[in-house]
DNA sequence: TCAAAATTATACCGATTGGTATAATAACCA
DNA sequence: TGGTTATTATACCAATCGGTATAATTTTGA
């Protein structure tokens, strides 16, 4: 790992919170240079320009989710139980996810969903269709394998559980206090046990 | 109404889409000069500086869907029809809602919760405990009357529902089309048909 | 209608923006 | 170790930022 690749690396990590918190937009030059004790010279020295860093600011925070939720579903096992695990991976994170400034595909769609198409805009929309069909699969999974009822809708679900993530995250953060998070994660676990399987 | 009266809901009006769309941060003097044609010296006559002119638009805006809200829920009649009027005023007004930059509650609330306490957070947070407070309150008066489950926890489901909102609306941006937002309203009419009453 | 008052336009301010050219420095390999 | 290359720091650029002072222009009420 050369000289060039850590500093780089060093960058994105440093300033990837302040993106999110910020906005990619928002972010100046000089909150990267101050968030890492480097230069311009550096900044420049190791990215073409300031959409790129916000750009590999962006795949970090996303990557940063995305880890914790694979982790949970291991692969394999019960259809319920990977379907589950995603309410309760959110449950557990929130905390250190909201300290890192909540949601990156929630902060940087609402950014980006009336600029004129962006780079960005085109990351958060293939990031919710990959979340989206990977929550199909896991539903479609169960359903070959006999745990969930094959007449339920897996695209629906799918919706419903994004939809009550993201809407509970930003419940909670306005609330400055978790509740309402806690309150969509037992509705998809409630539907989950409910509608998708018994 | 004084000359300065309109021209202060002249530059309102014009610039409060901009606001919604760009962020309230993200849009500039500039912006707000060429939106109304006029020059810096008309919008400071008429506003203490920026922030000012953000915070009335972020209320325009506001007032905007309240005002579609309350018109829709006739502020009586049975309590069932009441609460369906809220996913069928969002199914209604999404697309107008939409090409002015989508719901100002969620797009606020993401500028917002990670800066240092602002008005403008301020103001989400009312918005949204207002929000809640009134779905609450139509459910426990549908309570009191007998329509609705005397056992449903009105708080859980006004937070149900305000999620499933803002998720839809989130999914329906990013995507460019409002099949997602349609999923969760379907969702919500369902939850107060099935859970709710009957 | 006319003058006082209220409103808007113009010109400017220092600070900050993203970005670049070049100089200084550090890393690396022979 | 020496010299070449790769990396970072410094100094600067035009453009734009939010904001202000003042001049020009409308409104407005007598």
């Amino acid at each position: 790992m050369s000289k060039a690749e850590r500093t780089r690396q060093f960058i994105i990590e440093q300033t990837a919170p302040i993106f999110n918190k910020q906005g990619y937009a928002g972010t100046s030059l000089s909150d990267l240079t101050t968030a890492t004790g480097l230069t311009k010279g550096a900044i420049y020295g190791n990215f073409e320009n300031k959409e790129e860093v916000a750009l590999a600011a962006f795949d970090y925070n996303l990557g940063l989710v995305q880890a914790g939720l694979r982790a949970g579903d291991a692969d394999s096992g019960p259809a319920r139980e990977q379907l589950l695990a995603l309410p309760r991976f959110y449950r557990t994170v929130f905390p250190e996810l909201s300290q890192c400034g909540g949601c990156p595909i929630l902060n940087a769609a609402v950014e980006a969903d009336d600029a004129p198409p962006s780079a960005l805009l085109q990351r958060v929309k293939d990031s919710v269709r990959r979340w989206h069909r990977h929550v199909v699969r896991l539903i479609e999974a169960g359903q070959r394998t006999g745990e969930i009822r094959p007449e339920a809708d897996a695209g629906r679900y799918a919706t419903l559980f994004i939809a009550l993530v993201e809407g509970g995250i930003l419940l909670a953060r306005v609330a400055g206090e978790p509740s309402a998070l806690h309150t969509t994660l037992d509705h998809i676990e409630h539907l989950i046990e409910t509608e998708l399987t018994e």
